[in-house]
DNA sequence: CGTCTTTGACCTGCGC
DNA sequence: GCGCAGGTCAAAGACG
């Protein structure tokens, strides 16, 4: 991050800055250290245990260190999209993810590029090529010549920058967390530097390209890093297990959940149209200025926050 | 039988 | 170019 980054407002906001987060956010206590507010002199650690939990702000639940704005600024302006705290806690600690910052700066150069349109697209084209690839044996890869495969190789890396990436950390003895989508394992690799495996996951519903990567942090192996990458482009599945689906209703949430964090949080930041990139699009592009500071790009990713959010408060 | 996990092989990017 | 590590593929097996 450069030194214009950190003093640009575009580039180190509040996400909710501009809102009263006691009332609009019930669980939001100003004075609360559960949100990093990233206009502090002095960021927390990751694992700072004096900073209470994300749910632990709700009603108790054991999300713990949610990070919140941080995780908002990834998608949508800080070039410094996954923080520090996530390429060292949600890494082996020698690599960086690959960032949305890319996909940032589009959209502070191109305001009229919402992230959307680049996350559905790329997600589109990925698709096709798995498709591709998913229908062709192995071997039959290798008749492309090198231009096809540098070429593919070029995309890949557009591609890579440019899914927006979200990363939380969860305190559970359970790896894998319902979120309210079905996922489907496709693979394990050891993580460098820590005993415990990542484990990748892909969303089920068809040409849906969201993938989500968990693994346990190798400095409290009690908190469970989720990692998302790319945006549903789908409800909820309707014949999940647990009925998931149906927590999204208003009535259960404010009913069952004490707070009314998913009801109005997704009031405020999954528009109706939030299942419809080109409304999506629009709505980015007509947004007023408070709402520009609050903008959240990729809303399935929230959806995926919401959904495990209710998930933790269900008995 | 369909869905999902496991797991070794393979691909790709990156640093040296 | 080489080696390492992350990420993905796909066959095989488990499970309900």
């Amino acid at each position: 991050m450069s030194s214009n980054e950190k003093n640009d407002p575009q580039h180190n906001y509040d996400p909710f800055q501009g809102f009263n987060r006691s009332t609009t956010f019930p669980f939001f206590d100003d004075n609360s250290p559960c949100i990093y507010n990233q206009s502090a002199a002095t960021p927390p650690p990751a694992f700072d245990p004096s900073y209470m939990t994300f749910t632990d702000c709700l009603n108790g639940s054991n999300v713990i260190d949610y990070n919140f704005s941080r995780a908002f600024d990834m998608s949508c302006s800080s070039s410094d999209v996954v923080s520090p705290m996530d390429d060292n806690t949600a890494t082996d600690n020698s690599k960086k993810i690959p960032t949305c910052a890319d996909n940032n700066n589009n959209i502070s150069e191109n305001p009229s590029t919402p992230n959307s349109s680049v996350s559905s697209s790329s997600n589109e084209d990925e698709d096709s090529s798995k498709a591709k690839k998913d229908k062709q044996p192995k071997g039959c890869e290798d008749h492309g010549d090198d231009k096809s495969k540098k070429v593919n190789k070029a995309t890949k890396k557009e591609k890579r920058q440019k899914e927006p990436r979200f990363a939380f950390l969860t305190k559970s003895e359970i790896d894998h967390l319902e979120d309210g989508y079905r996922w489907r394992k496709y693979g394990q690799k050891a993580v460098k530097n820590s005993p415990y495996p990542r484990s990748y996951y892909r969303c089920t519903s068809p040409k849906c390209g969201v993938k989500k990567r968990v693994e346990r942090s190798f400095e409290d192996p009690s908190v469970v890093i989720t990692t998302y990458e790319g945006k549903h482009d789908h409800h909820i599945p309707a014949t999940l297990r647990g009925h998931a689906a149906g927590m999204f209703s208003p009535p259960i949430m404010s009913g069952s959940m004490g707070p009314t964090f998913p009801h109005e949080f997704l009031t405020h930041f999954l528009p109706s149209s939030s299942n419809n990139p080109a409304a999506h699009a629009n709505s980015m592009h007509h947004q007023t200025q408070q709402q520009q500071q609050l903008q959240v790009p990729d809303y399935g990713l929230l959806q995926d926050l919401v959904s495990s959010f209710t998930r933790s408060q269900a008995p």
